[in-house]
DNA sequence: TCTGGCCCTG
DNA sequence: CAGGGCCAGA
């Protein structure tokens, strides 16, 4: 009658129990929390732990009465921090799921279960049923309780608070089989002995470990499934209780289809990627650029010399970078450095850190793959397991990322550097440091495929946004503004910096980092044009600006440190100018003056140059 | 009052 | 390179 339980105790307990929808939720894996794990183990398949069960019910069985009582017990604790769970865990815990209770007599024979024993069991877990429906008692159905149960509720209770008090050890491991054995104990003793508990005890142990294991694999597996198909998994937990054995068939089953589906991807992946750098590759070589893959790889300053920024830009063609725009950005505007541009800064960069979109470890290709192949295209990338949870939102317009959080943990980015960059930043930044040809030809695919895919597009559609921060790929490219302009208005730096979403703070902080650039500029001319009189230089024409010059190498290794920009010969000019105003002031002792360097400002502020055009590509750099 | 620039300091 | 103080000009 009774001895059939399980799943209707346990649709009472969530039917009735407001307190058990509480984890509905909750996200399936965790969902199955340490308190429904028996049902979890049972269901998903540990034959082993299983047949442990068995045993320990079996031995359990032979003072039902106690058992129950216990169990009873520790579900009539409404008052009490665990009453919901105690309750939840007695149901499940209590009957046998296979309703084995039958067999319940031990190997050795002893002790079957009387007729008055199985009565009072069968009372007792009416009163179980319907104290865990209704932790407050009142509300349900206390009119319908018998005068019989109403004593037993009350002996029930009893007996728990002995047990309690009597109960000291830690509960945290017991929460299960442990939990109620603990309990058992204490009333059974009389009967059994300590050898029974301790075998049980044992049985226990080995039971807990190998239920942890498959607490571990369960979760590992739901995690993958909650992020692939949450109704599938929503399935899979409604019928877990039934299905049983069955669902650890089919999750064997569903792995190797996941197995299978993920390296079929893989394939597909890099089979796509290997097509389009042959693709850009015959492109290349039938526009007559020298474009080896050694020599992208491993470039030398000396070679970015010769190829640099503008010198080069007669090279470069406008239909080159429809071949390999950026992850990201796809800009109306044509860019004058082709992605195929020799402009490589530093060997293939590798990531050094978990944090991928940290500035020292541009965000490699592999890791664009592995998260579309991850968490889909869907998903943004937010759902890097760096990226705060909040990160996961997006809209069709724009994908709004808190990047300060990232920005702060960057290990690069200094502390001033902690604004708000933005997802512009990330395609801007990340992929062109990158400067390899083949991430942009894959990025280049990617962003094909997202043309096809609504869903993809989501993702490149934050280019529209703007940067609301400064990023270090800002900084270099304000340094190399300063080889033509070294007092931009905020006009100008607005101009040149179209990326970025200008405020009070950013305008000053760029002007800011201009104001720095003149310090260190200033005191290097004021330091040369000392070491030019003590070095008894008499005519100030003796003293010339070149690019052998040690003030030069001292000025390009500021701003421009990775020597791959080319300074234009108007900048050595204005250095030179520069440099004489400084001997001449020097020489004529207008130092004494405090303010004698004012007049030098003034003019070194009228030789400034226009910014080329090139410059206002936010993806310049 | 705001902005921009310089100077000093860390 | 940034922060803060100070100053000058609009």
């Amino acid at each position: 009658m009774n001895l059939s339980l399980p799943d209707q105790n346990m649709h009472n307990s969530s039917n009735t129990c407001p307190e058990d929808d509480k984890p509905d939720i909750m996200l399936p894996c965790f969902r199955r929390n340490m308190y429904d794990e028996p049902l979890a183990s049972y269901s998903n398949g540990s034959i082993i732990s299983q047949l442990l069960r068995k045993t320990i019910h079996n031995r359990r069985a032979l003072d039902e009465s106690s058992f129950y009582l216990s169990s009873s017990t520790a579900a009539d604790s409404g008052q009490e921090d665990q009453s919901s769970v105690s309750s939840k865990d007695s149901m499940v815990e209590a009957p046998s799921p296979n309703g084995h209770i039958s067999t319940a007599a031990s190997p050795e024979g002893e002790h079957p279960i009387t007729d008055h024993l199985q009565a009072k069991r069968a009372r007792v877990e009416n009163i179980i049923r319907v104290m865990a429906g209704s932790p407050n008692h009142k509300q349900h159905g206390d009119s319908e309780r018998s005068d019989t149960d109403a004593r037993d509720i009350r002996e029930a209770r009893e007996a728990y608070r002995e047990n309690k008090r009597k109960q000291r050890l830690p509960q945290h491991q017991d929460h299960s089989v442990g939990g109620l054995v603990g309990r058992r104990s204490g009333s059974s003793s009389r009967d059994n002995g300590n050898t029974k508990d301790e075998e049980c005890h044992k049985l226990k142990e080995q039971l807990h470990s190998m239920q942890r294991l498959l607490r571990q694999l369960q979760q590992k597996f739901l995690q993958v499934y909650n992020q692939e198909d949450p109704e599938h998994d929503d399935r899979d937990e409604r019928d877990a209780a039934a299905e049983g054995q069955t669902k650890v068939v089919d999750c064997g089953v569903q792995q190797k289809e996941n197995q299978n589906i993920q390296e079929t991807l893989k394939q597909e992946l890099s089979r796509a990627v290997n097509e389009c750098v042959d693709r850009v590759f015959k492109k290349v070589s039938s526009t007559g650029l020298d474009f080896s893959p050694q020599l992208h790889m491993c470039s030398s300053p000396e070679m970015q010399i010769n190829m640099g920024y503008y010198e080069s830009s007669d090279a470069q063609r406008p239909q080159d970078q429809t071949e390999a725009l950026s992850l990201v950005v796809r800009k109306p505007t044509v860019t004058p450095l082709s992605s195929v541009t020799p402009t490589v800064k530093r060997p293939y960069p590798v990531h050094q850190t978990p944090f991928p979109f940290n500035y020292s470890a541009p965000l490699h290709d592999s890791q664009i793959l592995e998260h579309l192949l991850k968490y889909g295209p869907h998903s943004s990338f937010g759902g890097l397991p760096c990226m705060p949870p909040s990160m996961e939102r997006s809209s069709p317009d724009s994908v709004d990322l808190p990047w300060e959080t990232i920005t702060m943990r960057s290990k690069v980015t200094s502390s001033h550097l902690n604004h708000h960059p933005c997802p512009s930043t990330l395609g801007t930044v990340t992929v062109d440091n990158l400067c390899l040809p083949h991430v942009k030809i894959e990025c280049g695919e990617l962003q094909s495929r997202a043309e096809r895919n609504p869903y993809m597009s989501l993702n490149i559609s934050f280019e529209l946004n703007k940067t609301e921060g400064l990023t270090p790929s800002h900084l270099k490219k304000a340094k190399l503004m300063f080889f033509y302009t070294r007092y931009p208005s905020s006009n100008v730096l607005k101009t040149f910096f179209p990326d970025v979403k200008f405020n009070r703070c950013i305008t000053s902080q760029l002007i800011k980092w201009f104001s720095n650039f003149r310090e260190f500029y200033y005191i290097q001319m004021e330091k040369f044009a000392r070491q030019a009189i003590v070095d008894g230089i008499s005519d100030v024409k003796d003293i010339t600006v070149s690019r052998d010059s040690e003030l030069f190498r001292a000025l390009n290794m500021h701003y421009n440190k990775a020597n791959d920009f080319h300074v234009p010969e108007r900048f050595l000019e204005v250095a030179e100018i520069t440099l004489h105003e400084f001997y001449n002031a020097v020489s004529a002792a207008k130092d004494s003056d405090p303010s004698w360097k004012k007049a030098i400002y003034k003019v070194i502020c009228k030789l400034d140059s226009d910014v080329p055009e090139e410059f206002k590509t936010s993806s310049y750099l």
